[in-house]
DNA sequence: AACTATTTATAAGA
DNA sequence: TTCTTATAAATAGTT
């Protein structure tokens, strides 16, 4: 579509990429306008540059609208379970001294109230991280405990009780 | 970009119109994936056709990623309900105090290692809230984000500086 | 920022 | 529907 063919591949000379970008970035926003109006659809296009800039652009509803959907569907999916699952069977072997460290890192965040979408987004990956190894010592601390009690012959465990 | 110029307004024919949806789409999707590898830069399409069906691309997942935090949040708020729910419809200077002081919490609950099943419980508790908290200001930043980005485009933007 | 040679996307036709 | 093809549109490299 030029000149040339193009390999799509990063390109490497960052004068050039930076031109294809506002290049290609204008041609698909303007796609995604087509698109919307000649089919009737909503359409969403959301791009981050590399150093963070954000880009979008929705037809019709706003983009949140548009998210609301997308996490609906994600729901219906019900994809997420198994994922987090496996996070917590991989994180038995951090333990508490790790959490410990992971929220004094979370406690300096705090320290400077800075409210950059950056930090922001660390200080939740290292919440998210301390939650799981929680849940992960709370799913050994209740196996333990069911099993024993099974070993002592007690009634049977209504094992959904405990979550 | 065909045998005939098309005008962009929604094609009145139903038949016509899934045809070309189906065509653009593809289209679209392709130019995002190229932009995403050629510029080096995270690409998210989400489309919602009429009948409410979804189509998305997303270059590396981080997209997809954030999304299903999202979708997360809102898994937590059915769980937690009122209080949280409350606590959420808070601006940002009320989130950060409550957060600070449930981490707080948190450190003296790690200050005695203690691996009781009720603790641990609190504990995941605890770091639940704070994490919601979290959320809560990112979806904020980002809300703010996307509304600032739409006032601005209102003027003339020099590209180079926006970049 | 414009220009233009080419490639690419696609509207209509088969 | 799927393939074909004429033409419009996008854009890579140039100026």
């Amino acid at each position: 579509m030029g000149r040339r063919k193009l390999e799509i591949r990063r390109i490497e000379d960052k004068n050039s990429r930076q031109v294809t970008f506002s290049k290609r970035r204008t041609g698909l926003m303007k796609k995604a306008k087509e698109l919307g109006v000649l089919c009737d659809v909503d359409v969403a296009v959301v791009i981050v540059s590399s150093h963070g800039k954000l880009y979008d652009f929705s037809s019709n509803n706003s983009l949140v609208q548009l998210l609301q959907k997308y996490q609906s569907y994600m729901e219906c999916k019900g994809n997420n379970s198994a994922e987090v699952n496996r996070k917590m069977q991989n994180s038995q072997t951090m333990s508490l001294p790790v959490m410990k460290e992971l929220l004094h890192t979370v406690e300096r965040d705090l320290e400077e109230p800075n409210f950059e979408l950056t930090k922001i987004l660390q200080l939740e990956k290292n919440l998210q991280t301390a939650l799981m190894e929680t849940r992960s010592i709370k799913t050994h601390l209740m196996m333990d405990t069911i099993t024993s009690l099974r070993q002592m012959r007690l009634q049977p465990i209504n094992e959904a009780e405990y979550w």
